[in-house]
RNA sequence: GCCCGGGUGGCGGAAUGGUAGACGCUGCGGACUUAAAAUCCGUUGUCCGUAAGGACGUGGGGGUUCGAGUCCCCCCCUGGGCACCA
């Protein structure tokens, strides 16, 4: 039923087919159809305290424009919204005002649906999730688990990130220069106890697998140099007085061993203070604790001028047996590669630099092979070896393989591939999070646990057992299986973190202290009496909680199966919708969440859950949408744009069509106010064009009528234009064709009924509410996105005449109509006649001419 | 420093190597109106010219081509990512 209302009022129209649209499912994706299914994935938002902004609909819009055409096109469109609602706003907000962190995320979300939903978007609602939801999380812990069993997860006490006014641990990523992402507070190195995901174990899969992407290159190119694998050698160098220690380095250029003039080692190495010698221990002591109290960024950003010590010792070239001084330095990382380098200043600019300032000997052994090339130091790159001993000559690229291989043979090193990626710090010291399902039990009884046949406990522990030594004493991992998932977060009243770096869920005693049964992995209180029967045993939850981007890293799955209580996704299921056809989402996740989920996707796919190897095969950036001054939307600046008033104002069909209309999705571009109105001012002409002043179908608008020629082109111009355009997502131009399309409506005195469907099918993407009303008000029922969709006619697109351009020596004289089929000699026969042709070609000799059918005459004169 | 994008009217932007500036905004002039809003018509790259027309014009400089915003080389500016990764 239309909306009771003569003019375009939005207020009323926009509502109606909201509720309609709900009321009648139109946009419930059905399990198994017979038809193709297509898949699109938005990245779900945060909901924040301060709602919608208008970048959200930017995204949104552009992905229902293609559900919505996909669903035309005959396709079971799956199009879900969900919630990635765990994270340390409402957690920050709960220790602010005493709010517990679930109800405040509650509230936010519900503003955030009502929101969207005013927006009109084509959604599955059915298929609503929520990261913090026990029945998502059970599956967030679930693969926890799955990889807690096979090894891929592990804890290790290690320096991290630990920020003092947030109280608790961040990730790399957390940190940007030297401060916490969130709060803008300093962040300092701590050592803490931390569950680590192996997600180096995947490096090459995930390097190898972006291939057959289709992404955008520049985001293929971020993770690709994440993950940064470099191919090189690991050289073994003996220690002059140290007969039973070696020290182990990794190279790039084996072939540039023989310009080996020093040695390097992290102050943290391990050999560090063992090879000081008596009168260096002083300074090298005192460098190390200098080391070890900078921050990553002192190390450096900030060190632009480079330090170190000399130890004593001096390390034995494997190669030549030369002895070059071992020196500790701080450009050296203890984390990558092996911690300790050899030095060659000739060939590397660091370590020129380092040898300038220390006078260190700088011993060139590559030329350059081509004359020209710059011969000033370090030369970075290929050559010809020179004073390398048997290698004297070789190319630089064959010695590396050659002393590889004889380092190899000789036991003295071996090829080596090495990563900048490092293992996924995964645990935060906080409360809303999901709780790791892990308790800690003494070795005795982790022996127990393991024993027991067929027990759930037994079956998911690793090949090894995961430990770490509290004052003193072992204490072993034991996973809380599946049966007894989820592992709900306890309620408390103090959400305050515990400050020793520990989260808050160490403060709630009767969660913490439990019996534990070793067989089935059920859990009572301390406190309570120990049950009769099972085997119990005294154990101590784990308190960490999951990062953020857990939750994130497998809802797409979760989406075809989102009430399932029994598995994390129907294998049947999984087999009919697999992944998304199509993911749109901001570029600020181009590393991180892209890369983390992948990650869990190919473990998934190697313990059979999923049958695809990779999850998103097709991936889009919307550009972020800026203020109106050009800067960044942000509060504090007082440029922000509400979505809400501009819906209030303008209706959600303009908010969507002026979103599209800005610019290349892909593209940052700046808001503009009165932009929206020329949108505004084409929807309601449209509206003019088919309706009457009564409401009724416009006088205009007659059935059967016979479109004139060029309407009818312009029709069928219009629709290849915006079907193409739809498909390439270039959603501007597309909106630019229905407008010249509306231009010429109106200077137009009918049209038929036939050809203001297809018009209003085309806007329908766009603007759904006026052409559900439209539609209907045309006398055909809803929903129109039910109506397939418009094909063009090539036929109709030929014309009799061409306008053919007329240029001399490539400057434009002139233009004229010739007939389709006109050859060369009957157009330039035409040109010569044209009357500013004729004139500049006054006395000059016609040199060449060059025709493009249906294009342009070129004269060279 | 390294790796990616991007520089086109007053503004957002459009242009398979073939009419640069589509479409929209703004501005200006006009119609309708008592008035306003809304709507409609015209106009809007720069310079010269009354006009017809001409010259110039896609960050700068060179090149390829009958023809370059588009392809090649050098440079400048700008946005993003990484940053002592051996």
């Amino acid at each position: 039923m239309s909306v009771n209302c003569k003019d375009y009022d939005f207020s009323l129209i926009e509502p109606h087919w909201q509720s309609f649209w709900e009321r009648k499912k139109t946009f419930r994706a059905e399990d198994f159809s017979d038809k193709p299914k297509y898949y699109i994935l938005d990245m779900y938002p945060y909901p924040s305290g301060s709602g919608l902004h208008i970048g959200h609909p930017e995204g949104y819009t552009a992905s229902d424009i293609l559900a919505r055409y996909k669903s035309a096109n005959g396709c079971n469109v799956l199009h879900p919204m969900g919630w990635d609602a765990f994270g340390l706003p409402a957690e920050q907000h709960a220790i602010n005002q005493g709010t517990p962190p679930g109800a405040t995320t509650a509230k936010n979300v519900e503003v955030f649906r009502r929101q969207i939903k005013r927006i009109g978007f084509a959604l599955d609602w059915e298929r609503e999730i929520n990261t913090t939801d026990p029945g998502y999380y059970k599956w967030t812990q679930w693969i926890f688990l799955q990889m807690f069993k096979h090894g891929l997860a592990y804890v290790d006490e290690r320096p991290v990130w630990w920020c003092p006014a947030l109280k608790t641990v961040l990730a790399n990523e957390e940190v940007i220069n030297g401060r916490s992402e969130r709060g803008d507070h300093p962040v300092e190195r701590r050592n803490l106890r931390q569950w680590v995901l192996r997600i180096t174990a995947h490096a090459d899969r995930l390097l190898d697998g972006l291939q057959d992407l289709d992404w955008p290159e520049s985001t293929k190119r971020q993770q690709s140099n994440w993950i940064g694998r470099s191919e090189g050698a690991e050289v073994v160098f003996g220690i002059d007085g140290f007969p039973d220690d070696s020290v182990k380095v990794f190279t790039t250029r084996p072939d540039t061993l023989f310009g080996a003039t020093y040695m390097v080692l992290a102050p943290e190495h391990p050999l560090t203070a063992k090879v000081t010698t008596g009168e260096f221990r002083g300074k090298v002591n005192a460098y190390v604790r200098e080391a070890a109290g900078k921050s990553d960024l002192d190390r450096t950003d900030l060190a632009k001028e480079k330090t170190g010590v000399f130890t004593g010792s001096f390390a034995i070239n494997p190669v030549n047996d030369q002895h070059i001084p071992i020196w500790t330095a701080d450009y050296v990382l203890l984390t990558y590669g092996t911690g300790a380098i050899m030095a060659v200043p000739a060939h590397d600019e660091r370590d020129h630099e380092f040898a300038e300032k220390f006078q260190l000997p700088i011993v060139p052994v590559i030329e350059p092979k081509t004359a020209d090339a710059d011969t000033a130091l370090p030369y970075m790159g290929q050559g010809v070896m020179v004073d390398s001993g048997d290698y004297t000559g070789l190319d630089s690229e064959a010695g590396k393989q050659q002393i590889t291989a004889d380092l190899e043979s000789s036991g003295r090193g071996k090829a080596a591939i090495n990563y900048k990626l490092r293992d996924w710090l995964f645990s935060r010291q906080r409360y809303w999070g999901e709780p790791i399902p892990i308790v800690w039990v003494d070795e005795e009884t982790y022996e127990r646990a393991a024993s027991i046949k067929k027990g759930a406990v037994a079956a998911l522990l690793p090949k090894e057992p995961i430990t770490y030594l509290a004052e003193g004493k072992v204490l072993c991992a034991l996973p809380i299986p599946e049966t007894e998932l989820p592992l709900e977060l306890p309620e408390t009243d103090s959400y305050q973190p515990s400050g020793t770096g520990e989260s808050p869920l160490a403060n709630i005693k009767e969660w913490l202290d439990v019996w534990f049964d070793l067989k089935t992995g059920r859990t009572v209180p301390a406190s309570e009496p120990v049950p009769e029967d099972g085997n119990w045993a005294r154990a101590t939850r784990e308190t960490n909680t999951m990062p953020q981007w857990a939750g994130s890293c497998w809802y797409y799955l979760r989406y075809c199966d989102p009430a399932n209580e029994s598995a994390l996704i129907d294998p049947k299921l999984e087999q009919y919708w697999k992944t998304p056809d199509f993911y749109i989402g901001g570029a600020e996740h181009a590393v991180l969440h892209l890369l983390y989920a992948r990650f869990w996707h190919q473990f998934l796919y190697d313990i059979k859950v999923v049958s695809e190897p990779e999850p998103f095969k097709k991936l889009f950036h919307q550009g972020i949408i800026l203020g109106e001054d050009g800067a960044k939307m942000s509060k504090s600046v007082g440029n922000v744009v509400n979505p809400d008033e501009v819906i209030d104002r303008y209706g959600a069909d303009s908010l969507r069509l002026f979103e599209m209309f800005l610019g290349p999705l892909e593209d940052v571009k700046p808001w503009n106010t009165t932009g929206i109105d020329g949108v505004s001012r084409f929807l309601r002409r449209v509206w003019r064009e088919l309706i009457d002043r009564d409401g009724a179908i416009h006088g205009n608008i007659q059935d059967g009528h016979t479109d004139t020629p060029e309407t009818e082109r312009l029709l069928h111009e219009t629709i290849k234009k915006v079907t193409g355009d739809i498909e390439r997502l270039r959603f501007n131009t597309a909106i630019s064709q229905m407008m010249i399309f509306a231009n010429h409506l109106q200077k137009t005195e009918s049209i038929s009924l036939a050809t203001a469907k297809v018009f209003i099918q085309l806007l329908a993407p766009f603007a759904p509410h006026m052409c559900e009303e439209l539609w209907e008000r045309l006398g055909e029922n809803p929903s129109i996105v039910n109506a397939p969709w418009p094909q063009f006619d090539p036929a109709k697109l030929a014309t009799e005449e061409v306008r053919i351009v007329f240029q001399i020596n490539g400057k434009l004289r002139g233009d004229a109509l010739v007939p389709n089929d006109a050859d060369e000699a009957a157009v330039l026969e035409t040109a010569r006649a044209h009357p500013r042709v004729k004139a500049h070609l006054e006395g000059k000799p016609i040199k060449k001419v060059i025709y493009v059918p249906g294009k342009i005459l070129n004269i060279v004169v």
